[in-house]
DNA sequence: GTGAAAAGTCAACACATGTTGACTTGTCTG
DNA sequence: CAGACAAGTCAACATGTGTTGACTTTTCAC
């Protein structure tokens, strides 16, 4: 009977919204999702993260999978690993995969690359896994191209993830160190094929 | 007490030695982890494939994370994904990636990558996944460069995966359904700029 | 203040997993 | 035949998961 939880004054008993608490759910789960996989990650982790009960995070979202959902949702709006210039793009896709992210507020435009990638296993994630990067990478990467434009951007977004998973997943030294830029331009070149980009040291009609 | 297993006439009653018993599980077990993720097979699925019980499957390997070591060391040996000549790696690896597989027999090169790529997300797995890849793929390739040897094999080796992933994971239409030919020569030349080939349409030095 | 709805907690269920130890059954040696 | 040992089964444990419903606490409207 007695609860040792009560406020002292009472005025330190913040009770958030609905809406609000959501939101630090939500927040907590991108966090959780994009640092492991979707199978390593329980609600009841989620829960502790925001200092609340897992019942509170079933409510809130109705399930696991559609708190997924939301994540994937949301960490795709956060993302803008995408958002560069059309005639640069190639270059800028290989700058930015190798980019040094010193703290996690930086981390958030790889966010949504993490997220899918760590959950590439989870049977339940898969197919929203697969819609995702139709839509947040195939589908944008496909619109700047106008022949075999599909399939540039398939291997394009395919290739992206494969050094993302060697990067950040793997922890693969060449990628994930301090040499990492020496990739950059072998990266630029192979992408500059995919893109249709004339490559840099050879191409004379870019500006 | 009444057993209605036992066999009528006594002479059905294959019973396997402990050796042939555990190459069994061993196939069914690799044949799982390229099927699904680590965390997905479960111990009692393998049994159910031979056709023995859990117990038996924990007692052969000592432990799950145990039979794992051995399945990919298994696989590993079965891979010969890289066994291609010189001059042709970029067209090899490329024209290998989408090859058609009709039957489980010729899956066998593919199996070592899909059992990786399965089991990416798994925490207990990630360790013995990127010495497998570093082992089984970067060396391998590094070994047949001579400028940038390391960052070209981890490159070559991540678009590798990050492509069989589309395939064979998420199963993206462009490179898992029919028309995937179509992506071969993109993928030719964007691979010839990591291995250091030519490229086949604009050099006019390969023979 | 009173009551009702929201915000949040608690304990438990149902289920699946890896793991273990006691047990049974077959097979081979004396 | 008898016993020993390997091969295999069975039931159970401990644990972690998502999920649920009943409960308590806060907040706000009246």
């Amino acid at each position: 009977m007695a609860s040792p939880k009560i406020a002292p004054s009472g005025a330190v008993t913040t009770r958030r919204s609905a809406a609000e608490t959501r939101e630090l759910i939500l927040q907590a789960a991108l966090r959780r999702f994009a640092a492991q996989s979707y199978e390593e990650t329980s609600l009841r982790q989620i829960a502790a993260d925001v200092g609340v009960d897992v019942a509170l995070v079933h409510r809130s979202f109705g399930s696991k999978e559609q708190l997924f959902v939301a994540v994937n949702e949301a960490a795709s709006q956060a993302s803008d690993v995408l958002a560069v210039e059309q005639g640069a793009l190639a270059a800028s896709l290989a700058r930015r995969l190798v980019e040094r992210v010193d703290e996690e507020d930086e981390e958030v435009s790889l966010r949504s690359l993490s997220v899918l990638v760590r959950s590439l296993s989870s049977p339940q994630a898969r197919p929203l896994l697969r819609d995702f990067i139709r839509r947040g990478f195939i589908d944008p990467l496909a619109a700047r191209f106008e022949v075999d434009a599909t399939e540039r951007a398939t291997l394009l977004a395919a290739s992206l993830c494969g050094i993302a998973i060697f990067r950040h997943v793997l922890g693969v030294e060449v990628l994930s160190g301090e040499g990492a830029e020496n990739c950059v331009p072998l990266m630029e070149r192979a992408f500059a094929v995919l893109t249709g980009e004339g490559s840099p040291d050879q191409d004379s009609s870019a500006g």
